[in-house]
RNA sequence: GGAGGGGUUCCCGAGCGGCCAAAGGGAGCAGACUGUAAAUCUGCCGGCGGAGCCUACGGAGGUUCGAACCCUCCCCCCUCCA
């Protein structure tokens, strides 16, 4: 089965969508959120944990795949979702992001990346050409083009040279696809600058690829800024494809996202916060190693209705934490991706019944209380 | 009874005349995290709004311009010998 895209419904006060992706591995229902699974594993929770999540796709990546064990190892061993026994939908993303993260261990040339190993120190050459090889021999279901995602802060120059990479790297990416059940997703970048970003999708677009995603924003932007091009340039991109955007973000972020109408969202935040203590609620962020919860026996969140809270105190959870108990990984972990989850479903739902402007209205205010209060707690926590 | 070692801020522990409110851990308190080099990182951690002052290194005296550091006595702990 090949992949494809339906779109079910667009809401009719903000450009918000509903749709469906079909994979060889599963439907994902649109406006989704995939969790992060790095080096086949969304950290500290089993394909079961995911899936009663809610999750109906996660991201792989292709950088650290390959140094670690090897895509061929993978591909021997029956491809990803085999090696890692989830049967569900993934994505790869191409280690366009470590171009980035691993600023200061590669070297960006013409024709592709030259990477020092942050595992050994050993050079590792990654070309867009193979980029695609090592996505298809591990078998994720949409594959991402090698691009460079471009920092922030970045000069206009250094930016428009950025973003002509992106491009010639997308053209080779396309050429060197050789299979037909998987997807390719093209990638925006562009920087800050909204006319790069339009020629971007000028110039991304007519190369023709199954989905298309904005690339290089959350990389320490102000938010004002990456809300202004999400806002811009989301509508340019194709109506039929679906519209991912890349490593975003926060609760806020997702729900601003989908309202400039974005498909898909992938970040660490849940998770990773989950790992350092941050658990996220409708009306508040738990620090859970704070004093305040020691004797706490209400769950994290009332309203949630995930393993953690349907079984666990706040207190118990703190205490965990506190201990340095690897359960305390695995519960928050499964807390906050069922709260993103949910709240995908949450969204899917308002624009099912015409109520997302609502929604996305009220969960500013509630929003704006959260942030407010977590400041508010700072400043005291300093005084 | 004899010989030796030691008592430092909540805990462990360095310091052994001024650069000491006292290294470094731990504990405690708070914060950050956006396509994961992250079970990570950062800040605070005697008191007083601050320059500064006050209170602190077992207790009491003393030497000195100046003592956690030197001297005397006392209290307590540990090791070895009898």
């Amino acid at each position: 089965m090949s992949f494809s895209f339906q779109l079910i419904k667009k809401d009719l006060l903000t450009s918000a969508r509903l749709g469906k992706m079909m994979t060889s591995h599963g439907v994902v229902e649109t406006p989704a959120f995939m969790p992060v699974g790095t080096q086949g594993t969304v950290k500290s929770l089993r394909p079961e944990d995911i899936q009663s999540c809610g999750a109906q796709i996660i991201l792989g990546n292709t950088y650290h795949l390959y140094l670690r064990p090897g895509h061929e190892t993978i591909q021997k061993l029956g491809g990803l979702h085999a090696f890692m026994n989830w049967h569900g939908p993934i994505l790869t993303d191409s280690g366009g992001f470590q171009v980035y993260s691993l600023g200061a261990l590669r070297k960006i040339l013409p024709d592709g990346v030259m990477f020092r190993s942050h595992i050994d120190g050993s050079r590792h050459f990654l070309s867009p050409q193979k980029a695609i090889e090592i996505q298809e021999a591990l078998g994720s279901d949409i594959h991402m083009c090698l691009d460079e995602c471009t920092p922030y802060p970045a000069t206009l120059k250094q930016t428009e040279d950025s973003l002509a990479l992106t491009v010639k790297w997308a053209k080779l990416c396309k050429e060197a696809k050789s299979s037909s059940t998987h997807a390719l997703f093209g990638i925006v970048q562009g920087g800050t600058y909204l006319d790069l970003r339009r020629r971007a999708v000028e110039q991304i677009v007519p190369i023709g690829f199954d989905g298309y995603a904005l690339g290089g924003v959350s990389v320490g932007e102000p938010r004002e800024l990456m809300y202004a091009i999400t806002q811009d340039i989301t509508p340019l991109l194709p109506a039929e494809k679906p519209r991912y955007l890349m490593g975003v973000g926060m609760p806020a972020d997702i729900v601003y996202g989908v309202s400039c109408g974005i498909d898909m969202f992938d970040c660490v935040i849940p998770t990773r916060c989950a790992r350092h203590g941050l658990l996220f609620t409708n009306s508040e962020k738990i620090v859970i190693k704070n004093a305040r919860w020691r004797e706490d026996i209400n769950p994290i969140d009332e309203t949630c209705d995930c393993y953690t809270c349907r079984n666990y105190s706040r207190a118990y959870l703190r205490h965990l934490y506190v201990s340095g108990e690897i359960l305390a990984m695995i519960l928050n972990t499964i807390h906050n991706v069922r709260h993103y989850i949910r709240l995908m479903e949450r969204i899917r739902a308002a624009i099912n019944e015409n109520r997302f402007l609502a929604f996305k209205n009220d969960f500013f205010d509630k929003w704006d209380k959260v942030t407010k209060n977590s400041t508010k707690e700072q400043f005291t926590g300093r005084a």
